[in-house]
DNA sequence: TAGGCCATCTGGTCCT
DNA sequence: AGGACCAGATGGCCTA
């Protein structure tokens, strides 16, 4: 497992080998669930935390002192005052370590529980591939956008096959994913709207497109782990361009510059999630299970090459030309990947009638 | 090699 | 006391 030596965090070994967590010459106890990766975390919380579990099993030390303690400074050393020294006994060590396995394994339980619930979020993503995984981020990210922009249909009656849909669901995505959420929409190239944003903001929109191949309304964003996160939102576009009376209508506290942290904080839908939604229903629920084989040479190696969509810059147009969105007339898919918005809508909406 | 994403381990905190 | 939840740390894997 993970075997990595104290020092990067500070001095972790003495600290530890006073609790005994080392033996007397020093080297540690076991392997994989030795507690010398305590080591491994950051020195604070390495300190807090051995001085707790000493404190806590004083009690137990009581009675095992005797059976095995051993004289750390040797028969000769002055009897020190003050609380015991807190001494890890093999008795206590066992216990510790299956303490410690049972925690993991909750934990790791957990994790694996947590992680079907994300796939199973996944699975009612307007954009679903068992191969082209969505990240975690990614998919909390879609899986929002997309209820608010669902929302935003009932609210203002907005199609769903809009631009303005997708850009909706595009939003605060990295480039790929937005890539694969337009490609699976099969929307065509709206360069309108890229040049009229270009004009806008007097320039390339936002460093995205044509050099580095980034999302045409892409902007960086430092604030972020991620690569290019951060389309730029949508209202952005259309609501300084006078889309009036679209869903995009809402103010927006962002504008068309600079520095603007691409995924901005709440984006609170309108809560009209009272009544059905009016959406396309006549796919068959296995529908989101079909397969696109729009270019089935490409995704073969695509496919081969991609994990997770958030790894792929180039998104599915295959290369640096940008969000296929507006740039885009075909789309290169992975061969399961299986969108259409509204799919999930009957789960949606039979998930919504029980509200 | 750097960066992104992930699983896992771990200790702390809170709750029952 | 034990479990759930959380966040930090770490290493592995993969891709550009």
């Amino acid at each position: 497992m993970m075997t990595k030596p104290f020092g990067k965090n500070g001095d972790v070994s003495e600290l530890v080998s006073s609790l005994g967590w080392l033996e007397e010459d020093g080297s540690s106890q076991d392997g994989e669930e030795s507690p010398d990766m305590m080591g491994h975390h950051g020195l604070n919380a390495g300190i807090h935390s051995c001085t707790d579990l000493g404190s806590e099993d004083i009690d137990e030390e009581e009675e095992e002192d005797d059976e095995e303690e051993i004289g750390l400074n040797g028969e000769n050393a002055p009897k020190r005052r003050g609380p015991k020294k807190k001494k890890m006994t093999k008795a206590r060590q066992e216990r510790f370590r299956a303490r410690r396995m049972k925690a993991n394994a909750r934990e790791r339980s957990r994790m694996h529980g947590l992680n079907d619930a994300l796939e199973s979020l996944r699975r009612v993503m307007p954009c679903y591939s068992k191969t082209q995984k969505l990240s975690k981020i990614e998919t909390l990210r879609l899986a929002h956008n997309y209820i608010w922009a669902l929302s935003e249909v009932l609210e203002s009656g907005q199609s769903t096959e809009s631009h303005g849909f997708v850009e909706m669901l595009c939003k605060g995505l990295s480039q790929p994913t937005s890539n694969l959420v337009a490609g699976c929409l099969q929307l065509g190239p709206s360069s309108m709207i890229l040049n009229k944003l270009e004009d806008k903001c007097g320039g390339p929109v936002l460093g995205g497109v044509g050099a580095q191949g980034g999302h045409p309304l892409s902007y960086p964003s430092p604030g972020l782990p991620s690569p290019p996160y951060g389309s730029l939102e949508a209202s952005h576009l259309l609501h300084m361009k006078g889309f009036k009376g679209s869903a995009y209508d809402n103010p927006s506290p962002n504008e068309c510059s600079s520095g603007t942290p691409p995924y901005d904080g709440p984006l609170t839908p309108p809560l009209s999630i009272s009544g059905n939604f009016a959406l396309k229903q006549e796919h068959s629920p296995h529908e989101s299970e079909r397969n696109y084989t729009t270019h089935p040479g490409h995704h073969a190696h695509y496919l081969s090459s991609h994990h997770y969509a958030t790894s792929t810059p180039g998104g599915l147009t295959g290369g640096p030309q940008g969000h296929p969105l507006f740039q885009a007339s075909r789309y290169e898919l992975p061969l399961d990947v299986a969108f259409d918005p509204f799919t999930p809508s009957h789960l949606v909406s039979s998930q919504m009638g029980s509200i």
